[in-house]
DNA sequence: GAGCACTGC
């Protein structure tokens, strides 16, 4: 412990917050800023006032920091040093130093939005950039100014932006704190190889056959290129001479990757063989190996961003920032010095690379964080206007607000109804907390947590199904999962869950039907969670129970027009005469359905007039993933709801600047197309259907 | 008839 550079600080550290309120502290990995911090500032007194919390964006790295904590100061883990994140609190009143995730420190502020039971608030690896933590540094900016006297506020970042979060803290002093990493030798390519994957390949084969040993992590961007990478290593290295070179064990790592099978990288391995872990970023932040001596680094990465004119998510393959590429460098310098070969030219990552990632604020649908931010009810806050260290887009602002008036979380002058707030207090995407309160006063709440809970872990749920995998299986997986009635997806995850809730929650029942084990427990914890929430809104009894008999030929009718009111900023209308949808609302988009969709046609091979749709998602084709039909009688009123937007207002009288608004205006369909597209359409309708009925009888 | 990186309340 006293060898952690850190230490050699602890003057200097305690000086400086001692005389100002903000302070952003710079420490390298190793550099044991996240053990340290908070027990030094606890050492010296500033835990006499109030808690130490400390930040995560991680679930894992709350509690295990935490732990080493109590450890360090001989402690039981949930008194003096403790831990929350969501579904677990291992702290109590004795608790001085508490580790949270950043998401449950936005929650306590929900209802504590002074947070007066915190002396100090660090931010632990904001450097990350999660959305939460760029909400919270927007919150601490206005914290500051409230709680002058008796609040402190840490920053961690790395070391390329640390000056930019100091000029958002009104240049809030900087404190640089070395780390103890070993140097990596970096190596770039004289080009840009025309597949990376084979120029991986080579370098890794080269790697092997010159290098003394050390294990070898190689950054890839996603399953597919992994799967392929692993199996044509495999057979390179067995084509090279025998007892030329030493043993191989090459691994895949990745997020879909069964648990068991991603542990497999923290055993050691045997002596004489050299590891190949073949990764997704995963490997960045999340997890580290240990024992890498060689990184080899794509410079790709597969990120998902948000296009708020459209509404639609895709999920795109894009080069790495400056901060990635000297993360991904990092990790071969963590047991000895290490060597990085990156697979481009220094003068693509001087010259083509971003300084840092772009933040995840500004690649995503801010809904939720708009409601959030709404419901705590500041005077002082415009959410146009709100200060976030790295501003999203006006038009992802004003997305937001139409999302969020469509389903009545706000008015029209855009203050927040009292439905939006129970919303807000909901572990939920604004569309399903909405689907949940209509749910019950549709009576069938019940059924509504399921779904919502099922969505919520939904893309951990299916084991493994990589080409690889379906190949090695004797047997495809059994169809005994329900299939939604018809109805589509939504129906369909409420029918798994209530088989397994009347099979008591069987673990091989999952094994059985290829679903993971932990995805069905987590399921069983949210919905829990969500059931409580639920009851204590309403102040009394909800029927939040799982039935228990199954019923056939139900048409899930209350349901899914509860859903209809959830999802009416998602709801798409079939085009005539094929099965081919357009999103309705501000900029209608062509959408397919997503062919893994359980959503049957009628006899004549025509899908519902109406869906509403859990996610667009732009892969091959745009698609809706997870729909679920609706009828047309629920579709009327949103409809005119469309008709009364007006973003000027929604924005709480916000003058957007002139060439904002204009951009605006061409961007909407004017009120009058609002209007009349959708029943033209549906006037169409009948016309094709009297045609379809015509010729019926014309064959007869 | 396609396939999805990683987190989190």
């Amino acid at each position: 412990m006293a060898h952690l550079p850190i230490l050699q600080f602890e003057e200097k550290i305690v000086e400086t917050v001692e005389n100002n309120p903000v302070v952003v502290i710079i420490g390298e990995t190793g550099s044991g800023k996240s053990t340290q911090l908070s027990q030094i500032l606890h050492r010296r007194g500033f835990t006499k006032s109030g808690t130490i919390a400390v930040t995560q964006p991680r679930r894992v790295a709350a509690v295990s920091v935490s732990r080493r904590v109590a450890q360090e100061l001989g402690v039981r883990l949930g008194e003096e040093v403790g831990y929350a994140i969501r579904f677990e609190d291992r702290t109590s009143e004795k608790t001085l130093i508490k580790y949270l995730t950043d998401g449950v420190l936005l929650r306590e502020s929900l209802s504590n939005p002074e947070l007066n039971q915190y002396s100090v608030i660090i931010l632990d690896e904001a450097h990350e950039r999660s959305l939460n933590t760029d909400i919270l540094l927007g919150l601490m900016k206005r914290l500051i100014k409230l709680r002058a006297s008796n609040l402190k506020v840490l920053i961690t970042s790395a070391t390329l932006d640390g000056e930019k979060v100091s000029r958002f803290f009104s240049n809030c002093p900087i404190l640089n704190v070395p780390g103890k990493l070993f140097p990596v030798e970096i190596l770039h390519s004289s080009e840009r190889p025309k597949s990376y994957i084979e120029a991986a390949l080579k370098m890794a084969v080269d790697i092997h056959a010159r290098e003394p040993e050390g294990d070898v992590l190689i950054f890839m961007t996603g399953q597919d290129d992994i799967e392929k990478m692993v199996s044509k290593l495999e057979e390179r290295i067995q084509n090279l001479e025998e007892g030329s070179c030493l043993d191989a064990i090459i691994l895949p790592l990745h997020g879909s990757l069964a648990p068991e099978m991603q542990v497999r990288v923290f055993s050691p391995p045997p002596p004489n063989c050299r590891r190949f872990i073949v990764s997704t970023n995963i490997a960045e932040t999340s997890l580290t190996v240990d024992g890498v001596v060689y990184v080899i680094d794509s410079g790709y990465v597969k990120q998902r961003q948000y296009n708020p004119s459209t509404g639609m998510y895709s999920l795109d393959v894009v080069q790495i920032s400056k901060v990635q590429a000297n993360q991904r460098a990092g990790r071969a310098g963590r047991t000895r010095p290490g060597r990085c070969y990156r697979l481009y030219p220094s003068m693509v990552y001087e010259d083509d690379f971003l300084d840092a990632t772009i933040p995840e604020i500004q690649r995503s649908s801010l809904a939720g964080s708009v409601l959030y931010l709404k419901s705590l009810n500041l005077p002082d806050i415009n959410i146009l206007k709100f200060d976030f260290l790295d501003p999203p887009s006006s038009e992802s602002l004003e997305d937001a607000l139409k999302q969020l008036y469509l389903i009545d979380a706000i008015n029209v002058d855009g203050s927040v109804t009292s439905l939006g707030r129970i919303m807000a207090e909901l572990p939920l995407e604004p569309s399903l907390s909405r689907t949940l309160l209509e749910a019950n006063e549709c009576g069938c709440l019940s059924q509504a947590l399921t779904v919502a809970a099922m969505l919520s872990a939904e893309t951990t749920l299916l084991l493994g199904r990589s080409k690889s995998t379906e190949k090695k299986r004797k047997n495809p997986p059994s169809s005994d999962l329900p299939d939604g009635s018809g109805w589509g997806d939504h129906i369909q995850l409420l029918q798994i869950y209530e088989i397994w809730h009347q099979t008591d929650y069987n673990i091989d029942w999952c094994k059985d039907n290829y679903l993971q084990v932990r995805g069905m427990m987590f399921v069983k914890d949210v919905r829990k969670q969500l059931a409580q929430i639920m009851q204590k809104i309403a102040k009394g009894s909800l029927d939040v129970k799982t039935s228990k008999r199954w019923k056939e030929g139900q048409d899930y009718r209350a349901l899914r027009k509860a859903l209809c009111s959830g999802y009416a900023n998602q709801l798409a209308e079939r085009m005539i005469r094929h099965n081919g949808y357009r999103t309705v609302g501000f900029k209608s988009q062509v959408v397919q359905v997503h062919p893994s969709s359980v959503l049957k046609p009628d006899e004549e091979g025509m899908l519902p007039n109406y869906v509403v749709y859990h996610e667009l998602i732009a892969t091959s084709r745009p698609y809706m993933r997870n729909v679920c039909a609706v009828e047309m009688a629920w579709v009327t009123p949103i409809l005119s709801k469309l008709d009364n937007l007006n973003v000027s207002k929604l924005s709480g009288g916000t003058s957007l600047s002139h060439e904002q608004t204009q951009v605006e205006n061409s961007n909407l369909p004017n009120e009058d197309s609002l209007a009349t597209q959708p029943s033209d359409d549906h006037n169409e309708r009948i016309l094709a259907a009297r045609e379809r009925f015509l010729a019926r009888k014309a064959k007869k």
